[in-house]
RNA sequence: CGGGCCGUGGCGCAGCCUGGCUAGCGCGCUUGCUUGGGGUGCAAGAGGUCCCGAGUUCAAAUCUCGGCGGCCCGACCA
């Protein structure tokens, strides 16, 4: 890959991305299985804490969490046709337990689609059950040709949801819903933007009537797909008797959506804030908020200074780096490297000035504020830096989005790597939802990444198109 | 699965072409002293199936063949 112009990398961004993954101790590869990734701690921490604000949502929107089994019967995938052969290449397979041959063997899942849709059949009777709102948080497992820390691992965590409706509208409302969920989460916990917006026919889910999707835009200037929800029609209610009986007493088959974001988004985090120093988290996200280094030359300085950096910590929730034999220099570097969003640094003179120095992790500036409020002024310099990502990172998505008012002016834009053109742009223009247009821009090795559903430069909002006219506004772009 | 690069203490690498000393270096780690406002310095130390297998040879990290694994670029995909 070329270095795009748009980003300040000095080396190349795969290599970068790496870098920052591992420096950051986030995760490294599991060598010991293919295609797989060790999450670390501080991966870890943040996947938590996206948990957490994920998880809170579902719940206030009426979800409960719930389990399904790890392996499914392989017939359980072929029920639905559109859908083995979207995973069929993927899979991986089991065939031998407890030491013999299986007369049926079984699948790991790559999704549970197929084996919550067997239960919903048994549990699903009357318009009474519905809707039914199920969230499964758990790992699955694809075998991808080609793997990525984060962005594609063979196994990966997530949360994949699972709805039972009565109406296609009230399904489609329930897809919309999360959708926005995913979106809010990304704007303002990840302080990531995203499109949000509709897939094109040629790139939706493997069985879906429709896929919409949260798309972001990375340093470089490639597409994340962040999220996805999905619209699936009856198509699984009918592959697994999903019916109930209506007031009328008729009986109809459910209309179902499934939606998930997973580990992924971790890899989206990073790489939409590190740096060349490091991880960059935003403060919503950071398992460590602030961290205090304390410096002292002399025993006397020492107790002074560890004691007031203990009281300082204790009121501002900050950890205090009291590692004896590490420079100060030395611990500078290294929380800079774990992306901590606030450093203070306290020392004899600051003690003598009353004072303490802030420093930001985003824009490097050190700021001596006064020992008395000091909270606030933690709090404020995070608040200030979780918005100040957020800026920062949409207004990249802005300034390399460009227009253009056909399918052939997308083609001579892609066509067109310099800077001011295709070379790590998001190209916005008015398509049909046509394969024959993912065919054109796939020559570019592009896709049309969605049909956005609110326009990208009024911020986020609330989804409220349904149903996709023919030719509609389209993002495309080179994707991860 | 195609193309390219690679596999040597925890990490990053040199050595390989042209086979031969006790397999080196940097970082990290341990111990002690020192230092401390952006990676202190010194000293001593621990740590190795040179990816695996077969072959050639008196002798293989080094040469040959086969496998496995990793990274980057493609195709596939969250």
């Amino acid at each position: 890959m070329p270095e795009s112009p748009i980003t300040p990398r000095s080396k190349d961004f795969a290599q970068w991305y790496q870098d920052v993954v591992l420096q950051g101790d986030m995760a490294e590869p599991a060598e010991v299985v293919k295609g797989c990734m060790v999450i670390k701690p501080n991966g870890y921490a943040v996947w938590e804490n996206l948990q957490r604000e994920l998880d809170g949502r579902f719940k206030a929107t009426g979800h409960q969490n719930a389990y399904f089994p790890l392996l499914i019967p392989q017939s359980f995938l072929r029920r639905e046709a559109e859908h083995v052969e979207g995973f069929a290449p993927e899979l991986a397979v089991v065939t031998v337990a407890g030491g013999k041959e299986l007369e049926e063997p079984y699948v790991i899942r790559p999704t549970s689609e197929t084996i919550i849709g067997h239960f919903f059949s048994k549990w699903i009777q009357s318009w009474r059950d519905l809707p039914m709102l199920l969230n499964q948080w758990a790992n699955v497992l694809r075998w991808e040709l080609r793997t990525r820390m984060f962005l594609r691992t063979t196994e990966f965590l997530w949360q994949e949801g699972h709805t039972a409706h009565s109406t296609h509208e009230e399904a489609l409302e329930e897809v919309l819903r999360i959708l926005d969920i995913y979106a809010e989460v990304a704007e303002d916990v990840m302080a990531m933007p995203v499109v949000k917006g509709v897939k094109s026919q040629a790139e939706k889910f493997a069985g879906a009537l429709k896929s919409y999707s949260i798309e972001a835009m990375m340093q470089n200037g490639l597409a994340l797909q962040a999220g996805t929800s999905h619209d699936l029609g009856q198509n699984f209610g009918k592959a697994f008797g999903v019916q109930f009986q209506n007031k009328e007493g008729q009986l109809e088959y459910v209309w179902q959506t499934s939606w998930g974001v997973s580990t992924r988004l971790i890899g989206g985090l990073i790489m939409t804030h590190s740096d060349d120093k490091g991880l960059v988290l935003p403060p919503r996200l950071a398992p460590v908020k602030s961290v205090i280094v304390p410096i002292y030359r002399k025993d006397e300085e020492r107790g002074a200074v560890l004691e007031a950096a203990q009281r300082i910590a204790k009121e501002v929730g900050a950890k205090v780096d009291d590692r004896e034999g590490q420079s100060p220099g030395a611990k500078f570097f290294h929380w800079e490297r774990l992306g901590v969003p606030v450093v203070m640094e306290l020392g004899p003179r600051d003690l003598a000035a009353g004072k303490v120095v802030l420093k930001r992790r985003d824009t490097g500036a050190k700021e001596p504020v006064s020992q008395d409020g000091v909270a606030a002024s933690v709090a404020a310099a995070l608040d200030a830096m979780q918005k100040g990502l957020h800026a920062a990172a949409r207004e990249r998505l802005r300034a390399n989005t460009v227009l253009a008012n056909s399918i052939e002016e997308v083609e001579s834009i892609l066509r067109d790597s310099s800077a001011e053109r295709g070379g790590g742009k998001f190209v916005m223009a008015y398509l049909a939802d046509d394969p024959a247009c993912d065919a054109r821009v796939k020559e570019f090795k592009a896709s049309v990444r969605n049909h956005p559903l609110v326009d990208e430069f009024d911020g986020p909002g609330k989804c409220i198109v349904t149903g996709a006219p023919v030719a509609r506004r389209a993002v495309v772009a080179k994707a991860y």
